[in-house]
RNA sequence: GCCCUUGUAGCUCAGUGGAUAGAGCACCGGACUUCUAAUCCGUUGGUCGUAGGUUCGACUCCUACCAAGGGCGCCA
């Protein structure tokens, strides 16, 4: 417990328990931080109609009940009512020395632990990866981490596209090609125009188009000829995904690939399942499952179309393959979905279908951790097939280049493996981070400067405050756990803000996780950074007046660098010790 | 037509029903013989889309409307 708003939390409580009884059930006694004070609790107010009191006297009782003598050094009652507290310096470094102490930096474990299957990236085989690729790959990426941080055992699972009826025509191409000139054509990382040939033969050609068609019944057959070429396909593709992995530096593996081609053995039972359930209805040809509270243009029930009329299954087969995968051979308790928008609805009618069929309930749930399109310069969806999308390995080429700009021009001395690695660790954490800086929610605009921008609320900005302690400690020739079980004296304001920043890692990351939005933690980090940064300009520490004093400083800085390389961490970005 | 999401400073965005809505960028003015200036300090900048409602209190919750984006039967 290193937050003092948690650690009081319990104290307020208590006390309003002891005042009004009963009637404080229900009653919001949480204290939040505060611009008057350290924190504020406004309970009084609400519970000061249940009793017949004024606001101010509910909170006047609350104080005079309240244990907070080791806790606070000024309680008061202000405006309407609210409580202002006031944290003891005393306080402040006991928890900090607590924090200090724990291999967690005070960030409370999961207290039930889940299984947690994680469904991100999901790229397309045959298909460049483009800008709007990075969005599931990093947010997926740092819910992983944060996740197992805490004592989750999580599954990553990269539901990559390989199946399905765009494969007859890419095999067609293949074969058109010649298998040599193909896979050296895909090894160059060339797939767009692999697959751009490919779609515009099919719209040119109705003889290929027939011979791709062909070519699907061949590959969901399980001819061996045709797998045998689309394996080819499928590893070209793989190797190139795992070569964008490895310069993202996210924690995507081969083995954690379970493409849509991993469930086709399953697709028969999923109808087989559904029709024991009674769930299933023909409808147009079609076996569908009709989910309640879903509807199409003319008001019409709106069906999950389980088998085509020809046959043929499609992804909501597949994904209703994937949950039962999940619960029954994974055991998993959560399934989360790193996937866009626009799969809003069909994941809600898959999820509906698996809670009626009872693969899911309250205990095994699927959440969709939805996020927004990459819109173009016309502010409308990139899409492959128009216009220009960019490249996500240009974009990550670029901003690494832009870095190694920075680096040689700020740090000429440094020697050029070292300025190569912070390039990378600098370049690469500003683009992830200029996308998992804001809601992911929203919608964005890709812009280069946006995403390459080193100054401000950015990667390096916060990279930057770590190095500096490094550099502190460097020049001290100080180890820095020699002054970690230091209890620190706090006087300065800005000591105490950086203090008071510090401890609330804790609430910070448990908020990121419980909204699966990673660009809380990012804001918090960033504020950790400006605290830090304004007690850099402040409060020197080598140069610090008493020995006290500056033992007590590079105890708080190594706290800060600790918590910021963490929090950085979670988020999959590296803190370098020199920029 | 129905449904979902979004709308906050010139631009890009934070904001947990709580007091006076905050940052960055840009603009303007300062601070490097100093532990790293990828920094700091200051100035300027707001009908929180519009109109109602709930509440002691609304950027936050509810309703309607406006605008933008997305989804709505055999592509994934």
């Amino acid at each position: 417990m290193a937050d003092p708003i948690v650690y009081v939390e319990q104290r307020i409580a208590a006390a309003f328990a002891k005042v009004a009884g009963a009637k404080a059930d229900g009653i919001d006694t949480a204290v939040r931080a505060s611009d008057r004070a350290d924190a504020q609790v406004n309970g009084s107010i609400a519970l000061a109609k249940a009793m017949g009191l004024t606001p101010r006297d509910v909170a006047t009782k609350v104080l005079e009940v309240a244990d907070l003598k080791d806790i606070c050094s000024d309680a008061q009652v202000a405006g309407p009512g609210f409580i202002n507290l006031t944290f003891q310096n005393e306080f402040l470094a006991r928890e900090l020395m607590s924090s200090s102490a724990s291999e967690k930096l005070g960030v409370r474990n999961a207290t039930k632990p889940r299984k947690i299957v994680i469904d991100y990236s999901a790229p397309n085989v045959a298909k460049e990866m483009h800008v709007g690729h990075l969005r599931s790959t990093v947010i997926g990426d740092a819910l992983v981490r944060m996740l197992m941080f805490v004592g989750n055992t999580v599954v990553r699972e990269n539901h990559v596209g390989d199946w399905g009826t765009p494969f007859g025509m890419l095999i067609e191409h293949l074969v058109d090609l010649g298998e040599t000139h193909a896979a050296n054509e895909l090894s160059v990382g060339d797939l767009d125009s692999f697959y751009r040939s490919a779609r515009k033969k099919f719209d040119e050609s109705e003889q290929f188009q027939a011979r791709a068609r062909a070519r699907v019944v061949l590959l969901q057959g399980g001819d061996a000829e045709t797998l045998r070429l689309w394996k080819l396909l499928v590893a070209e593709s793989t190797r190139y995904f795992q070569m964008i992995y490895r310069t993202l530096g996210v924690l995507l593996e081969d083995t954690d690939i379970m493409g849509e081609s991993a469930y086709n053995n399953l697709l028969p039972q999923v109808v087989e399942r559904l029709g024991k359930l009674k769930m299933l209805t023909t409808s147009d040809g079609a076996e569908v499952v009709f989910a309640e509270g879903f509807v199409n243009r003319e008001n019409q029930p709106l069906p999950l179309i389980i088998r085509k009329t020809d046959g043929g299954y499609n992804y909501a087969t597949s994904d209703l393959a994937c949950v039962i995968d999940r619960v029954e051979r994974l055991d998993a308790d959560l399934l989360l979905y790193v996937v866009g928008a626009p799969q809003a609805q069909h994941l809600q009618m898959v999820a509906a279908v698996s809670k009626q069929a009872g693969w899911l309930n309250s205990s095994r749930e699927m959440v969709h951790v939805s996020f927004g399109n990459v819109l173009g310069a016309d502010k409308k969806m990139l899409k492959t097939r128009s216009g220009e999308t960019v490249k996500l390995d240009a974009l990550l080429t670029e901003s690494v280049e832009r870095a190694a700009a920075a680096v040689a021009e700020k740090n000429p001395e440094l020697s050029d493996v070292e300025k190569a690695k912070i390039a990378r660790t600098v370049g690469i954490g500003a683009v992830k981070y200029a996308d998992l800086s804001t809601d992911r929610i929203k919608d964005y605009t890709f812009d280069w400067d946006r995403m390459l921008s080193f100054d401000g609320n950015t990667a390096p900005y916060l990279q930057y405050a770590h190095a500096r302690i490094c550099s502190i400690f460097r020049r001290a020739n100080v180890e820095r756990a020699s002054v970690r079980s230091f209890e620190p004296v706090i006087s300065h304001t800005a000591e105490r803000e950086l203090a008071m920043r510090v401890l609330q890692f804790d609430s910070a990351l448990w908020d990121t996780i419980d909204k699966y939005s990673p660009h809380r933690l990012c804001t918090y980090l960033y504020e950790l950074a400006t605290s830090f940064s304004s007690f850099y300009e402040q409060c020197p520490v080598l140069k610090a007046e008493t020995e006290t004093e500056r033992t007590s400083r590079l105890m708080l800085c190594d706290l800060t660098a600790r918590v910021m390389q963490t929090g950085l961490g979670v988020l999959g970005i590296e803190a370098p010790e020199q920029m």
